[in-house]
DNA sequence: TTGTATGCGTTATCAT
DNA sequence: ATGATAACGCATACAA
């Protein structure tokens, strides 16, 4: 890498200075000289050092996003909006966490030492005094070196006040809803496939669940009716059977998202179980895959692209934070062929 | 960000440059001075600023990912391996270029500019003149860089003689393995559902199509029995009802992709046909969700995960660069409940 | 509108 | 083993 500034104001007849002010286009340069400057440029096929000009001004064009695993359609949806939001201008770091809070303080410090011009992180938090705290004092560190950052998914209390903006999902109301539905279907008897114990989405789609079994006088088994896993297809899979064991009985399951009620439609299935005549299945998400599956899933849909865009929007400042740095996105009940009246 | 390596500097009684070795840690530093530099790093929670760091040592700890988009599968299981394999010594830039190849370039120059440690480039290419000697122009400049190239999927010819490292898939004997399948089967009349004209992938993928055909004095009909689409659901479905619509005994579809096929198979069920009773439906990929299909569907396997991971330790250079700098990554024919022998 | 000069925080070279 | 000190390439305050 030979050329620099240097060279193209060399070329140009100009000084570095005219030559920055040129590229960077915010500052006034006549129009004769900045013609001659890009010519330069052109023809010397010069490309800015991105470090060089990061260290000078003190910021990058770095926008960290922090998911769980990009190759999980729930993540992969947001990672792809925020990356098409961010357009030409931004460069996206995608950061796997696999949900480890302490992977989660090792990326974050990488963006940091990064200079990230923004940080939009993903995905529920792991509910834990110290982790929690932890990772709160690194978004501290980074609100207060001027990064951005921006939750997507995340209860705002993850971030100490005014350090971050947070556009919640309303999982307490979409379990709720749900929940709702198949109790209106008739049915009694509902097993509840969670996912795992500590992280905050988790317990609010099982507090929305539970709180319509209360409302219908149904929650008398609803702990022997739950239970946890991850929120995988696998773990779907044998919580199902499990659940089918301790209530042979059961005339529904909802799933704590897509992917796991995946494995509990297979697990239904091989058991030879019809879906929804025999139990009717629910998910959560809403993820493309969710309306191919045969019956097509009922589930509860998250605009996760339109949410992540906004995200991105906010992490550029392109658009103004909501009062209070909080907004809660509003879910749907997409009430599709898995359910149906229980049988009898 | 106030806390600079000459502060730490000054709190452990040291210079500077011996903060910077003990940090880098590739210089012989004595036991006890590394220590005190530690305990003053940790005091005060001094964290490197990346782009100075990148700056004076004319290297970044970033790798470029450029992926058609992250949210379809096919590239969000690479990029996802890519970003596990880097861990935590690198950061994984994920650039979607929706397949175009200004996009690319725009990426391509904005990793350069970074200075990239390395570039990742998957999927196929656009075969183009223009757009393919643009985009080597753009890879042989970064390689000049000192930018590690690796090609994912994509033929090693779309850069330069001795620039980057390619991992192609066998995208021609996967297509030749399906369709040979099918005729073992018994089918004679097969549709075929094929992606972009002008992409590397469609085009091998339909010569090993063809090519099976003519081996068994099929290829007829082939141009009539195939149409064109993008590599989306939409796109299956539709080409599904046109191939009906051309042919009406077809007892066959291969679709040039998973996502392709499952359009396909939507858009028989609506016709009332069955699967693989009244149709044969197979795919290519064998993404996650091609199993739980119903019926499963019958693809060609490419180790993406595998692939991609090998990208990275290839990016990284921790692994050795194959023969020629091409290596051809196996596929796997995956038999599974879409296909069977035709009716009658 | 343009040029000059200085600083940004590290790394690496050269001494010691 | 450690310390000065000169790059690294750009941005910006200040001058002109």
């Amino acid at each position: 890498m030979a050329v620099t500034l240097a060279d193209v104001a060399a070329r140009a007849h100009v000084s570095a200075a005219t030559v920055s002010r040129v590229l960077s286009g915010n500052y006034p340069v006549a129009e004769e000289t900045r013609a001659r400057v890009m010519r330069a440029v052109d023809e010397l096929d010069y490309v800015v050092n991105g470090p060089a000009s990061a260290l000078a001004a003190a910021t990058s064009d770095l926008v960290g996003v922090l998911v769980n695993d990009v190759a999980d359609a729930f993540f992969g949806i947001m990672a792809s909006a925020v990356q098409t939001e961010l357009g030409a201008s931004k460069l996206a770091v995608v950061c796997n966490t696999g949900g480890s809070p302490e992977r989660e303080l090792t990326y974050l410090t990488l963006l940091l030492r990064q200079r990230a011009a923004a940080v939009i992180i993903t995905g529920s938090a792991v509910e834990g005094e110290e982790h929690m705290s932890a990772v709160a004092a690194r978004i501290r560190r980074l609100a207060a070196n001027g990064t951005r950052v921006v939750l997507c998914g995340r209860p705002a209390s993850a971030a100490p006040e005014g350090t971050a903006v947070a556009l919640e999902f309303d999982n307490r109301g979409g379990g709720q809803a749900l929940t709702e539905h198949l109790i209106a279907l008739g049915h009694r008897r509902i097993g509840y496939v969670a996912g795992p114990a500590e992280r905050t989405t988790t317990r609010h789609r099982l507090d929305g669940h539970r709180a319509a079994l209360a409302a219908h006088g149904l929650d008398a088994n609803a702990e022997r009716l739950t239970v946890h896993g991850l929120y995988d297809r696998g773990s779907g899979h044998a919580a199902a059977l499990e659940l089918l064991r301790r209530e042979p009985d059961l005339t529904a399951i909802v799933a704590s998202n897509d992917t796991v009620a995946l494995g509990v439609c297979a697990a239904l299935r091989e058991k030879g179980l019809r879906i929804p005549d025999d139990v009717s299945v629910a998910g959560f998400d809403d993820l493309p895959f969710s309306a191919d599956m045969q019956p097509a899933l009922t589930t509860v849909r998250l605009p996760l692209q339109e949410a992540a865009g906004r995200a991105a929007r906010l992490a550029l400042g392109r658009e103004r934070a909501p009062e209070g740095g909080v907004d809660v996105v509003p879910f749907e009940l997409q009430v599709r062929g898995s359910t149906g009246a229980p049988r009898g």
